[in-house]
DNA sequence: CCCGGGTTATCGTATTTCGTGATATGCTGC
DNA sequence: GCAGCATATCACGAAATACGATAACCCGGG
């Protein structure tokens, strides 16, 4: 029988390439460097071009090479899907590595992630947390099994969906009847729930285009404090209207509208269209964002 | 060395799946039933379920083997695209299979296609028509490498473009001054460039929905023979504006706008993601509709 | 009831492929 | 020219694979 490309082949292909040499791939193979040699040359053979330039400091991919290396690394992972495919029987088990910008894993899935580790005991359940760049960029590199990220996201390999679509509001003690109020002062300090949390940019940018240059910060471990802290003057602060209707009706602190322009925002679910759905994922989405409908933009760039 | 699920392992198990039977699987692949059977039970080994239920007609898939099926459809498809991927140095050359509307073929592609064949002699370019929904599926199936619908076309696995966006006007004899003056009758001519051209269900429609329920249909090869019968009067037809600027001029016939929910059609490049895409569809597409982004739906369903 | 025609399973053997180690060869910097 | 580091080649043993023959099985028809 003729001899045809085989996924071990363009395995030691791609430790080639990502090595600059044989010697280096054929120790990361467990193997021998005559091997790796002679099987790269038999691929070169059977494609009729040379897939690497050598040189004696090693190899380097020549065009067809770099033409072929992103099949290499595709079909070990659609052997890894295969593989995961035929044992996944449809109950939700095994490793699940969600990420989620901070903000929205401490106000909006804690509840939902904890419901889901107890339903289903058998996934092991990781949350990653980080901004959405970072959430992107390990979702496209397969790092994530999907991640809620602040839309839109434009991406021709990702999936998206919509999770959540907040009102936010900005909320300051009560005795602060309007928001213009506030923008006649210079300086405000402003309360986040960490360093990191994506609303602070957002209020920050809010001000300064109302002409407050000078935000200062202050942190919180949790909401309660948070409206403890606005309640008393402290501060102000921005949250999604759904989460502070307790302690507006309360009269502890006022909430004033923004225009929807800068009050909507989207927190999307992404995840590459290419990647293995496992159940466990699958019902993760089904109880999380059951729309499998692509997200329209809402929050347009100001 | 461990023994991994490979290509050919799964090559032989498609086989095995698609025909049902191991004997004819064996026969089809040029090889013998014994090592047919021993390479799927190498396979069933490895991932520790059995892929089919044994019986004396043959074989059926197992619930593991159905999940197993569709990688290994898109591995041998990986491994095709590899191969090309490498052939492929940057020039167009090879074969390019395109499928369109009849109406778009002879309207709009006919002129592109012939300056393409022009540019890029070494690619075989084939144009296969049909209606929008047998074309969807071809593309789906890779029988096509895309094709020109009409629009709005959504399914995660394709990629759409818009490539071109046409206000359609009803055309009439001259003497005819108003669309009113038809809607009188009850009874109404069309003509349409062959008997499947997709504009004369649409004109057909948006008649109904103006009470003329009976319309009998005139064929025509050409566009002018279409303009000539419409211009003496022997039926109307439904045409995009742009092709029609001379007769109108010319006071052969009279153009009658449409309401743009009715009058706006997209005509909407559509291909696999997944799809290779070689230098010659680079190079068509680059042509035809340049613009990479998502088309947005135009035509509302009414 | 048993036989014929279909199926898959098993097994020993032949063949091919693959991995290894030793060695040859080539390049670069000193 | 030589040391050091790289790839190429080759012969050989081991492993994987394909083969052919045979066994075992099931089903439907005489």
């Amino acid at each position: 029988m003729l001899r045809l490309m085989d996924a071990r082949d363009l395995r030691i292909f791609e430790a080639v390439a990502r090595l600059g040499g044989m010697n280096r791939a054929a120790a990361e193979l467990h193997t021998v460097q005559s091997n790796v040699t002679a099987r790269v040359r038999l691929l070169e053979e059977e494609i009729g071009t040379p897939l690497f330039r050598r040189h004696s400091r090693g190899v380097t991919l020549t065009e067809a090479g770099r033409r072929l290396l992103p099949y290499a690394a595709r079909t070990q992972r659609l052997f890894e899907d295969a593989r995961r495919a035929v044992r996944d029987d449809g109950s939700p088990k095994g490793s699940l590595t969600i990420g989620s910008l901070e903000t929205t894993a401490a106000l909006r899935l804690s509840a939902q992630l904890s419901a889901y580790v107890a339903a289903y005991p058998e996934v092991d359940l990781v949350l990653r947390t980080g901004t959405s760049s970072e959430l992107v960029k390990d979702v496209l590199e397969y790092r994530l099994d999907g991640a809620f990220v602040c839309g839109p996201v434009e991406h021709a390999d990702l999936e998206q969906r919509l999770a959540f679509r907040e009102e936010l509001a900005i909320l300051t003690a009560p005795t602060v009847r309007s928001l213009d109020e506030l923008f006649g002062k210079r300086q405000v300090k402003i309360a986040v729930l960490r360093a990191g949390c994506s609303y602070r940019q957002r209020l920050e940018d809010l001000l300064t285009r109302r002409g407050i240059v000078e935000t200062r910060l202050l942190e919180f471990g949790t909401i309660e404090a948070i409206l403890a802290c606005v309640g008393a003057g402290l501060g102000v602060t921005l949250l999604p209207k759904s989460l502070i209707g307790m302690a507006t009706r309360n009269n502890h602190v006022a909430a004033h509208r923004l225009p929807k322009a800068e009050a909507l925002v989207d927190t999307i679910f992404i995840r590459r269209r290419d990647a293995f759905m496992s159940s466990a994922l699958a019902a993760f989405l089904r109880r999380v964002c059951p729309a499998p409908a692509r997200a329209e933009a809402a929050t347009q760039s100001i």
